[in-house]
DNA sequence: CACGCATGGATAGTGGCTCTATCCTAAGGC
DNA sequence: GCCTTAGGATAGAGCCACTATCCATGCGTG
């Protein structure tokens, strides 16, 4: 297929897919000569990808074009998933800090849960997220830290499971970004909705 | 105090403040006669807290000029609480939907977690996000659910406590929204970790 | 008393982001 | 062989959060 029916098929204007193959996020089209090129069923896909990582989960052309480079170059599918992650739950680019009181909060949540203690993405934000509450002045304490971190055991547990590994890589992670994304959102209106409700206990009964 | 050294004192560019005064953000300062304006200690505070929801808790300027605007008013605390609970967590302006499966999946959380059944922001934003799930065809089961909720109940019993009454109406909103904010992170980091580990644990244990 | 310079106020410009519109050339189809 | 249309390049739009410039005013300093 060529640009105008990749668009109509897409929904997407053909101004904007010529703009997304300027930035990279879409492979340019097998060109049968010069002024003409021809789209597959993978560029629908990626089309559907990137509609889905922009409007569905607010990921800006640069995250997006971080992780199709990674499926483009054929990274292996747990290094997707993590990276996927990082974007999604906005585990940043921390530097590494590693001593100091963060770090061994850090440390202790994963002794008393149990949890492997392997260096990754996650412990790097945890770690750098508790020292940012410490330099906001924001008491975390031990209580509050087994309670979360409980909490987000519990949760752990489940919802993994409902990834039916996707045929293709694009539809993997548009599966685990949009997933990911929608469960954190539906954890937080929970919070906000046991939130007032305790609120609403508290004050008035 | 005048402009510049209310710049100073806050670490904010004049032209920045001039902006927010133009924006509304920052009420005007009590003009002494035609081209000078007095500040007071109450600017200094409401620039931090403009600071805070920008920097931190990533707010816009229309989303802060809201919730500053209800302070000038003089909203009773609980009121503002409220609003303060909708821009952070994101619940967003959603219209009501009455009836239909997303709304009775939240009356069934709210029935079994005992939760009290009044309308509220939370609770409309829960199901927006229900419906959202379901045109996304992601399922989300009652054990899920249930889980969920649970644990975020379990969450919600602890952090309200630590908000020892601030002094001022700004001081209020300041750390009612940053400690919403980042616990409503730490709480997303923790669960990028757990979900780590529990990965780790399938595949490599 | 007069001059210079900071202040407040208005207006316009900047830079980043995500598109969107225009223009041009080169072909394919009728 | 002409007209439509694709593709490519470039420029512009619209939003956001500032930021810089300009100007008249009038306080403070000498």
């Amino acid at each position: 297929m060529q640009l105008n029916e990749l668009s109509q098929r897409s929904g997407v204007t053909p101004a904007s897919i010529k703009y997304y193959l300027r930035e990279g996020l879409l492979p340019p089209g097998e060109a049968v000569h010069a002024t003409r090129a021809e789209y597959s069923a993978g560029h629908l896909e990626r089309l559907e990808l990137i509609q889905a990582l922009r409007q569905v989960v607010g990921l800006n052309i640069g995250q997006i074009r971080g992780l199709v480079k990674m499926a483009d170059d054929g990274v292996p599918r747990l290094d997707l998933l993590a990276a996927v992650q990082r974007v999604v739950l906005d585990l940043g680019n921390y530097t590494t800090s590693v001593g100091g009181e963060a770090a061994e909060a850090t440390d202790a949540v994963v002794r008393f849960r149990g949890w492997p203690d392997s260096a990754s993405d996650a412990r790097n934000a945890l770690t750098a997220h508790l020292e940012l509450m410490a330099g906001l002045k924001i008491p975390v304490s031990e209580t509050v830290l087994e309670a979360y971190s409980k909490a987000m055991d519990d949760v752990a547990g489940l919802d993994i499971a409902a990834t039916t590994a996707p045929e293709s890589t694009d539809r993997l992670i548009l599966t685990a970004a949009v997933g990911m994304h929608m469960h954190s959102q539906l954890l937080l209106k929970l919070l906000a909705l046991a939130q007032a409700s305790h609120a609403i206990r508290r004050y008035h009964g």
